[in-house]
DNA sequence: ATATATTTTTAGGGTAATCTAAATTTTTTA
DNA sequence: TAAAAAATTTAGATTACCCTAAAAATATAT
């Protein structure tokens, strides 16, 4: 446990590699409802313990980017989203880069990005983004925030909600975790491919679907519940 | 100061950032004979104070990646060498990319460099050797160590050491401050471009040049000293 | 060759981010 | 609603990297 600094609060200030991943963790975690955040899940999700998190929190709550009340949980400020959307974005923009320019699989590219998001430099991500051609999304579906820092997520249904017969488009995933992207591959489904719910089994969900009208598959319900999907 | 910890050394094991940004410039400043770095120039060029490279030294060589004994300066061993050159490497590599493919001027990359060349990731080095084309030279001229670690340094000449009347190829710079860069930039002076030595003033040793040929320019020993040349 | 100056190391601390263990607050349950 | 359980915070350390001041070793100069 550390004691308070007091130290002055800049609108320009450098944020720690730790402090912008808690940031964008918080982001994550409080959903598009901007809900509190719990130390708990926190630690959880930065794989340290509580007690961390707590000394991280308070630390955040004296730069400004927090809402912190002792035992109440952590919401972000105007400024501590503006942060996480900038991290967000760099962390978008370099998966882009490492999929699209460098051959790297969708699955393989989540540790390297957590890298080099914290990379240090406006004109850099900007030059990147245009490198890019300003894409919208990233390698997994997911919107890339803007430099004015806008980010709009598309309100997509989650597999699970399309009933029998229905062709959705394959628009992002919820699980990025490389052995589930890889079971994608596999199954040859890729974003933008149609998916046709063919039967869904009552007593555990699974459901036998459809690719581009080709082959056909089995899902667990677990699989399901990570693709995010588009009615045609 | 600090105290030995008696850790196992392992071949693979992960070096901070800090400690590369040591193992990097003791190669640079022990040049091509591996001469030994002293305290106080390692003090100079890491912006700390001469008692905090102490404490470095012993870590480094605990961890076997430097020659060291007190008041003797340091040199790398084969170890550390191995893992200075592959930082040299993704720095150069990464010069390239910032130029060549997002278009920043060769007076803006350093310190972005700095930057991206701490990223660990073998395959992400070996994808973007590949995507640049498998480029020899950096930006400035600097050779590129190739995958398995090997570094050819070039034998340049320094443009002090061209006479009246030849004409040589402007091949590197020594100095990589953005200043001095931009002021080769505005003097029309690029990689390749051809230098013929048309004076050279007994007194303070500036020169009178003509650049390809065409327009002609008074430089200072200052600047001729750190213009890497090869004859044609 | 000895005195002086310079360089380097040691001693003792500080800060950021982490930890364990104990105390405290909130939530759940009987 | 009081007791038990769970979540959170506080207390006190640890490690990596850095600092100043003082001591020790080396280099330079008279």
């Amino acid at each position: 446990m550390r004691k308070a600094t007091g130290k002055m609060v800049s609108t320009d200030m450098q944020n720690s590699f730790t402090e912008e991943n808690y940031l964008k963790i918080i982001h994550s975690l409080s959903g598009r409802e901007g809900l509190e955040v719990s130390t708990n899940a926190l630690a959880e999700s930065t794989a340290t313990r509580a007690a961390s998190v707590t000394d991280m929190l308070r630390k955040l709550a004296d730069k400004g980017l927090i809402h912190y009340k002792k035992y109440q949980g952590v919401r972000l400020t105007d400024l501590g989203e503006k942060v996480a959307i900038k991290v967000i974005r760099k962390h978008r923009l370099w998966e882009v880069f490492l999929v699209e320019k460098l051959g790297f699989g969708w699955d393989e590219v989540h540790d390297i990005a957590e890298e080099l998001e914290h990379i240090p430099s406006e004109v850099l991500v900007e030059k990147l983004d245009a490198f890019l051609g300003h894409p919208r999304f990233d390698p997994h579906g997911d919107p890339i925030p803007d430099s004015k820092g806008n980010l709009t997520e598309p309100d997509y249904l989650i597999l699970t909600d399309v009933h029998i017969s229905e062709k959705v488009l394959m628009m992002g995933v919820l699980d990025h975790a490389p052995a589930f992207l890889q079971y994608l591959d596999r199954s040859n489904i890729t974003l933008g491919c149609i998916i046709e719910v063919k039967e869904i089994n009552d007593y555990d969900k699974s459901a036998f679907v459809q690719i581009n009208g080709a082959h056909t598959l089995f899902i667990s319900l677990e699989v399901s519940k990570n693709l995010l999907v588009q009615r045609l």
